[in-house]
DNA sequence: TAGGGATTTAGGTAAATGCCTAAATTTGAT
DNA sequence: ATCAAATTTAGGCATTTACCTAAATCCCTA
């Protein structure tokens, strides 16, 4: 895990919300969008663009770079690409800050 | 404590060595610069921008920046600025990524 | 109170980031 | 093969960040 891409990618007000709405999608997304809602693949792109109130291709970068930090799993499923965390990378990086850093 | 403060002030390779240096600033500065070094104190800036290969200025203000997200505490004595590590911090924001995030 | 060392503040430029719209691509369904 | 929906890629502009040098300030000591 590259400490320093992880923690740029997490620098964002709006990165760290995806995050947080990532937790219990439940909570903050619209429960229609959930309909078909599985953990295993989590939320899509232009769902959380619009939880988001952001342009669909912002957010869509912005979950590239997350996943690409491995904060995030991506999952393309039809023509939808489906995000959920990667909860062993974000205890990870807590361990890291708490023994490393 | 601020989170996205925090992680943008650790958003930055320089930034994160200072951390890391001061940990344990034996390890890292010239023992002659540390002649009366005292943990409660630290570190004075213009052997961090040493260190760093940086101008002081540049080091003088990431310092002040890490000591407003209130990871490190600065403390003035006669000319000299010293800057140690916040530890409690540090940990706080360990904990609050573990669980919160 | 003048000089000098350490630091901070100001001011500037280049690079990175934040976001957008438009265009291109992917993929399922007629 | 074609259309439409979802996403990604490209390109662009505004703001922030990363540094620097020069100037100002702080605080000692003569």
């Amino acid at each position: 895990m590259k400490m320093l891409d992880v923690l740029k990618s997490i620098s964002n007000q709006t990165r760290l919300n995806i995050l947080t709405w990532l937790k219990d999608p439940f909570a903050y997304f619209p429960n229609e969008e959930l309909a078909d809602y599985s953990p295993s693949l989590g939320v899509c792109v232009s769902d959380i663009a619009k939880k988001a109130k952001m342009s669909i291709p912002t957010v869509s970068v912005y979950l590239k770079t997350m996943s690409a930090a491995d904060l995030l799993v991506a999952t393309r499923k039809d023509q939808w690409t489906y995000y959920k965390r990667n909860e062993e990378a974000i205890q990870e990086l807590a361990q890291l800050i708490k023994e490393k850093l």
